[in-house]
DNA sequence: GTACATCAAATCGTATACGATCAGTGTGCG
DNA sequence: CGCACACTGATCGTATACGATTTGATGTAC
């Protein structure tokens, strides 16, 4: 209500879902039925196709033909396979970003980072998460290419919603990413050239990668 | 009747919208009414909805709520923020598909590449341009990533896009591409690393973007 | 007991209909 | 003469309805 912007229940439909997704209400495997979330909502089916659809689009759900749309199953090689492609397109992101990155940027985020050390002193893994996606955020978040940014964004969403579904909980390593961000963040504050910032991001993500191959037994190669 | 496979209507309007889009038939700033196409097709607008959206999710249409969809405009902008995003995806995908470039596609690899040249000595760049096309989803057709090469081969149909609305039809660096393909399959019969093939690859593609920025009298940094 | 054919319930796909919204046009007032 | 406002036509957004398709169950023959 307090919404000046006239919101489509069909966009309605589409953040509802969305949202129960990658909050882990919505697990893997789920039925999901028009005329159910329509009942839901308070509407008709229509927009609640669009919105599945759109779903669809992003990898969020697995939608059959005459059969019906379940929420996508997240199985190791669909969270490799993102991760192999966030791997390629952030970094690439957040070099292009550099020319944004000056004194109060790089204070932001300093203190964003140490928000997260902060939360391994806590035991807050919840937070912790929470606060990593938007330290990435705001190392991609101004790369001034639109079709860039939102790869990357897509990227994490999916990975948001695997993380929901409790599939990714490994024994994360949270205390090396904090030092990594770190060491990153010096570079940028020595105005590293961005082949150099791209190069740092990529050997962080390339870490985590390689963290959850080695804790689910496999190769480091087996990509 | 004929076909087998139940293609659902919805699949057909998209098809032929798409097909238009990219063959040049609708031009960017084409009004797309919901009606016309529908009665066009034989078919109600829920359809024809339904793959308007899809189009707008893939970039090649814009859409204003209440308003209606036009064929997306193609700027100078545009073009180069889908260069840079290929530039940073293909070389990858390619690295990645590196493993399945065994002899027989080496083989079919360089005959279509002096097919390119035969079309260079006839003067037939539409012909060029379709296998130059082909060429390079033979370069990075097998990325055993299905995300990566989703991303790849969405910034090839917007370039065909792009393409057909007579944009960058610019004095084209065909010959030099011709060299620099053969130059690349050298490198991949001589077994280089996976990490050389995706910077050949990012270099090719580097060349046209600046040829293009050149041609357009910008700097090469101007992106 | 198993395999197959048949049937019914559930769900999707699309047509049609109507209300909502927006761009363009004409009219009245300043 | 120019601007603001109401009106109109076009188009979209969504509800409802019905046919099409699939799935699972039931029953029967072997």
């Amino acid at each position: 209500m307090g919404t000046v912007t006239t919101t489509s229940k069909s966009e309605a439909a589409y953040q509802l879902v969305s949202e129960r997704i990658t909050n882990g209400a919505y697990s893997p495997g789920y039925r999901l039925v028009l005329g159910t979330i329509a009942d839901e909502l308070g509407c008709s089916v229509v927009p609640v196709r669009e919105a599945i659809r759109r779903l669809e689009a992003e990898g969020l759900v697995h939608f059959t033909r005459n059969v019906g749309a379940t929420v996508a199953h997240v199985d190791s090689t669909l969270y490799l396979h993102t991760m192999q492609t966030l791997m390629i397109i952030e970094p690439a992101a957040t070099a292009l970003a550099a020319d944004s990155m000056d004194a109060a940027w790089l204070a932001r985020a300093r203190e964003l980072n140490e928000k997260m050390r902060q939360c391994l002193e806590d035991f807050d893994p919840v937070a912790f998460t929470r606060m990593n996606t938007e330290f990435h955020q705001l190392l991609y978040g101004q790369c001034p290419n639109p079709h860039i940014l939102d790869l990357v964004q897509r990227g994490w969403r999916r990975l948001a919603a695997m993380r929901a579904s409790s599939f990714t909980h490994i024994p994360y390593r949270a205390r090396e990413s904090v030092k990594e961000h770190d060491a990153l963040l010096d570079l940028i504050a020595d105005h590293a050239t961005p082949a150099q910032i791209e190069a740092a991001c990529r050997e962080h993500r390339a870490h985590t990668l390689n963290s959850y191959l080695k804790a689910a037994g496999m190769e480091p190669s087996a990509i």
